[in-house]
DNA sequence: TTGAAAGCGGTACCAT
DNA sequence: ATGGTACCGCTTTCAA
């Protein structure tokens, strides 16, 4: 039979430009003979690959892991696969694995890796891939991105711990290179800001990563300087671990002599000693949001460029508690 | 200038064919023009696409993500992509993305879902895909597989809870249909017959996913069952992590009443009430191990099977410690 | 060591 | 509604 009568057959967006007696003698033979058609050569001259990549710092960060899942999950729903990359500092830039998913022809890109300034994005700018950030939004917003409201989850937090009575409340931020380091900072002064109170710079201290040993020592800083506080808002759920770790190395309790929040909500922080108090963001949702806004600008759905912002949720456990009313 | 001999130039295996100062203007050319070879023609012509893809059950699960992130660091490190699959049960099978994959040409594929029996092996089979199984064992051994040593694993856990002078050991085993879960079980058994103790079924009692909910509910059982026991291995930190809660409802408390281990000392189980003994499993080791083991599959360097079985090692909490004396 | 030619397996475009 | 044809961009085989 003749080629191109298949291939429309075959494609559901096209088969009704054919017979309908037509389509289905093709179609049975097509399963009789066990047909596969082949991506690859329709790729190649069609320009599409139905493939997109995304880019990650670290998949088994409890962070990514999700996004990853919701974004294959609307992606392969729509027949596209996802090819996932995590840079290897060491040995390959981001945007080194820009280019070789670019020369794999993928449609579109994710970018999740966080650090603030990196030039991926004029990467994928300058070859014209739609790209879609996710977790990290950019100053310029030249392209789209998909973030939780991290001033709306400072506020949160901080009404929280307002509400219980604190009045003396530190943050403990991220690095501020990372994007969500930043925002949350950011987020944190204007909450504070909007409740009437204006942090001192002595009342924020930067732990140098996003992970537990991190965090324990900046908060080490922190109760040095600041002995007299009875909360801190901590910008992501490792760093309030890092936390624990440095209060019960000073002797201290959580919550009774200090109550602590996170931020992520991320698994088995409800069963941690004291079960953590925290900002619960839906990092699958963002994933599969990720997912929806690449592929409309992919196909072409919408020309403009949203910023998609998810709502955090607040979570109270039994890290947080009124502060004691001493002193 | 001539294609073949730019396609040699550009590719370093076969460029020692080609006189240097050639090689030299080529490189320098392609450099100026930014020229990026299209891997989508390269895979047409030449059969090979340079991709692996992984059917994973569950991305976000704390087993599988490092096992990615081992599998992708070996592969991209050769030049090989990575494609995640995800089945969603209700919506496509494991063999129809089995397929999805195929139809892409990846040059091999691995098979990370767990359950004992289904046809995606099978499938490859027939298509002669190279396949590895990983975290996951094939009773025939018709292909090659990457997981922990469960009985040395078991084995260890049941040496542990003897030292410190337990003699009525209970499993909380995992689902049976899962490979995991059945050879754990068959792990536990093996290694208290080789202590000399022979385990009744009324001392084993199977979850029905490898959850907290279903850990807490199956512990209800079996402490219901047998209260005179003074320890339980749990097939998995999740597992025993429900037998957390139960013990707690029901007004036991870890390790007095009841010393618990857990199976592959996943994130933060260090941090829970109390710190939890467990069997460390490298689960990003196996990921690397995986992505060897396949590519020397894919590239001819071996044509046998080999079945990887890692080491596993005793990590010991605060969750185990001796049975009281009372009684 | 280099050049020429022939496809890989589809899809897009044009003709009918 | 269907058939014909060119061609996507590279690799491979064969010839020079």
């Amino acid at each position: 039979m003749h080629p191109s009568t298949v291939s429309r057959a075959l494609d559901p967006a096209r088969r009704g430009r054919i017979g309908e007696p037509v389509v289905r003698r093709i179609l049975e033979a097509a399963e009789r003979l066990g047909y596969r058609p082949d991506t690859v050569a329709a790729s190649l001259r069609s320009g599409r690959s139905n493939m997109v990549g995304i880019i990650v710092p670290d998949i088994a960060n409890p962070v990514f892991s999700p996004i990853i899942g919701g974004l294959e999950d609307v992606l392969s729903a729509r027949g596209y696969a996802l090819i996932v990359a995590d840079p290897q500092p060491q040995r390959t830039g981001a945007d080194d694995i820009v280019q070789r998913l670019v020369a794999r022809r993928v449609d579109g890109l994710v970018l999740a890796n966080v650090a603030l300034k990196d030039n991926s994005i004029e990467r994928c700018l300058s070859w014209k891939v739609p790209v879609v950030l996710v977790n990290r939004a950019e100053a310029e917003a030249r392209v789209p991105s998909v973030v939780s409201d991290d001033v709306a989850g400072m506020r949160l937090a901080v009404a929280h711990l307002l509400e219980l009575g604190h009045r003396h409340i530190l943050h403990l931020a991220g690095p501020q290179m990372l994007s969500t380091g930043s925002l949350r900072r950011r987020g944190f002064v204007e909450a504070m800001h909007e409740a009437g109170f204006t942090p001192a710079d002595n009342d924020i201290e930067e732990a140098e990563a996003f992970t537990r040993e991190a965090g324990r020592a900046a908060a080490l800083r922190l109760l040095a300087r600041q002995p007299e506080a009875t909360a801190i808002v901590a910008a992501n759920d490792l760093l309030a671990l890092g936390i624990y770790e440095a209060l019960r190395e000073t002797g201290r309790r959580c919550p009774e002599d200090l109550s602590v929040i996170g931020h992520n909500d991320m698994p088995l922080v409800d069963l941690v000693d004291p079960p953590l108090s925290t900002i619960r963001i839906s990092h699958r949702e963002m994933g599969e949001q990720t997912g929806q806004l690449l592929l409309d600008l992919i196909e072409g759905v919408r020309g403009d460029a949203p910023y998609v912002v998810t709502a955090p949720l607040l979570v109270v456990r039994r890290s947080t508690q009124p502060p004691r009313i001493s002193r």
